[in-house]
DNA sequence: GTCTATATTCTGATAGAC
DNA sequence: GTCTATCAGAATATAGAC
């Protein structure tokens, strides 16, 4: 075991390696992230980038549970809204504010093939924790008899993530043909999800579920 | 003018190399299509790529744009449905379907930095056709009176596009975490988005909008 | 039009001196 | 622990012969 302040000294190059792996995701792109520049960034050579992380995968991954944990977060401070449908619009804006301030650990975590099946696939628990809060507010809304009969929580709160990542990636890389802001499409898309969009059929509601189910 | 023999020669050189190139998109991934590969695939050397295209992005871009054509197709299909609100089911069933076929097309053109911005931020007519599809049958259902009063069907229509993409963007990366299949997320989130989730509220209906636009 | 050969530049990763 | 030097290979793109 290593000594205390030789351990400290190396968690601290762990930290300045990560911090500068971040930045140049942050300021050029993932696909910039080489292990040459991380290394002239933190005052490294390329080889002893190696005697910390295993390979640049290692490296990748670290930086995405750090995202991870920081969209953890801000959702969590989100969830603190007591009223559950103001909750989700809470919940909504942190979501799409987080890939907005940080798209390319967005990018990284939820639209690069390799991240979310590996970290999220294992048992990443940021992940699931901040799943668990899109999900408590359908439980309370379920609990409070707020919920339409035959309404599935679990399901919805499914659809609701659905809902925030299409407006926060879309946004990411179709902005040209997306012009409203996050914020208004937000509040279209949970006024129609809460409260539907259709005037009500007094024959029974319109399904296309059941030609989609068959 | 090259003689017509000699122009119809060289298109099938072109129509050849972007075949090869969509199986190795297909086959291996994005990632993978290097002009070395193509050329190997198509019977050619390197060099001779450049004769047909002026680099690799523009192999790309003429892949991606295929793909949208391949996307207009399927929705064009879908989009006879006369019923507006069966026939955005069948729209959502074919955009997912088309994304679940050709996963690494839909990626290039839909979750690649760098080519929505450049082929649909400029005037991509399939790209503004197959929106134009979707947005179709939110005007008819607001021209029959069937939407509740207020809603804005081009704005609907987004919404429409974020959900399916959000389903099949989503079951591309994260699949480990999103068990059910295409077609129930797709059943839930129309249905929600239909018909809403609430209870009706006889104080007047929820509206995390107005939070959210503050 | 197509080839071979090559220039140039980048990548991740390792060996071995200190 | 950190360095220099290097391996082994990949990439795009071009020059010039045929």
């Amino acid at each position: 075991m290593p000594s205390a302040p030789r351990a400290r000294r190396k968690e601290d190059a762990r930290a300045r390696i990560l911090d500068e792996a971040r930045r140049i995701v942050l300021e050029q792109g993932f696909e910039a992230l080489t292990m040459r520049r991380i290394a002239e960034a933190a005052g490294y050579s390329a080889a002893a980038l190696y005697l910390h992380f295993a390979n640049r995968d290692a490296i990748a991954r670290a930086l995405g549970e750090g995202g991870m944990r920081s969209l953890l977060a801000a959702l969590t401070e989100a969830a603190a809204v007591p009223d559950p449908v103001a909750r989700l619009g809470a919940l909504a804006l942190a979501y799409v504010g987080f890939a907005r301030s940080d798209p390319e650990t967005y990018r990284l975590i939820f639209m690069e093939q390799g991240f979310a099946a590996s970290a999220l696939g294992g048992k990443d628990e940021a992940g699931a924790a901040a799943f668990q809060l899109l999900a408590g507010a359908f439980q309370d809304l379920h609990r409070a008899g707020r919920l339409k009969p035959g309404q599935d929580p679990a399901a919805l709160a499914l659809t609701f993530w659905i809902l925030v990542h299409g407006t926060a990636s879309l946004k990411l890389t179709c902005s040209a043909f997306l012009s409203p802001s996050e914020e208004d499409l937000l509040a279209t898309a949970l006024d129609a999800l809460l409260n539907g969009v259709l005037e009500p059929d007094p024959t029974g509601p319109n399904s296309p579920g059941r030609s989609i189910r068959r």
